[in-house]
DNA sequence: AATGTAAATAAGAATATTATTATTTAGCAA
DNA sequence: TTGCTAAATAATAATATTCTTATTTACATT
């Protein structure tokens, strides 16, 4: 999701550009990892930029809100990246060492989607995840 | 997911029946709606059963992690149902007013599954939440 | 440019959730 | 039955996340 998508998106939903969302926006614009709200707010920090982190905490769940972010649960805590609207996917996670893996989302999307969408509500934003055990965990690698 | 499907694979992962194990899945198994870790404590404590809020927050995460109940987040915290192996299913969660509906996921989670399958994971249990707005609170009402 | 107003923020309090560690227990095997 | 051992629990302590309220700010409109 381009820089303007998401300026364009917010202002139709009626929600302000402040300094301090603008600055996390930068931030999860520049940064190509899944950031958790607790790294958000340091990399902030480091930039001197002032910000609570309550008020990262609230952006991050506006943004999933209203589709522009997507979450993913770990046993550690929440992480987030942005929607990327051209490649639609879900997300498979290890239990064990937590490393996420990326497959396509498309097809099995669609069909929920639309099944949402006949039982009335309006679609926002979703979340899939599947939870495993990968390979190197299920060999306990202790690298993995 | 019956009684004796969730002894069964509690035992085969080698997990013990511990009398706090034993009654958390009471409650489950005899509460037809969706419950929090909160809400399984208080019930436990109304029935004189003497277990640590800690407790019940492990066994819950344990059972998702084996595919014995789903995890439903809400913005007010986490609930959980047992899996209906015969119906499977997928959330549908209104932002505002909490309210949660379920859709058939089989196609859907068939096809995700076996690409997950494909990228090397042992796969444990899924996930998948769709958030939007309930026709009730699109048109603001207050009872919704 | 000045103003009104809904939205947003900060600060700190309150909850929810998870980790740590010493002690206890289930269930197997002698 | 008794003892053994990995697993589980309780009791904190520590984090993560959300709420409350008073104050500030973006921005639409004059």
């Amino acid at each position: 999701m381009s820089r303007q998508q998401l300026l364009t998106r917010l202002k139709t939903k009626g929600y302000k550009l402040t300094q301090q969302r603008q600055q996390i926006l930068e931030i999860l614009l520049t940064t190509t990892s899944r950031l958790s709200a607790l790294e958000v707010h340091r990399l902030l920090q480091k930039r001197q930029v002032k910000i609570s982190l309550d008020t990262v905490y609230r952006n991050l769940r506006l943004l999933v809100e209203i589709g522009a972010l997507q979450q993913i649960s770990l046993q550690s805590g929440a992480v987030y990246e942005l929607v990327q609207q051209d490649q639609l996917h879900s997300h498979v996670i290890c239990v064990d060492c937590e490393k996420v893996v990326c497959i396509p989302a498309g097809p099995a999307l669609q069909n929920s989607m639309e099944l949402a969408g006949a039982a009335g509500f309006t679609i926002l934003s979703h979340n899939m995840e599947i939870y495993g055990r990968c390979s190197g965990c299920s060999n306990n690698n202790s690298d993995c």
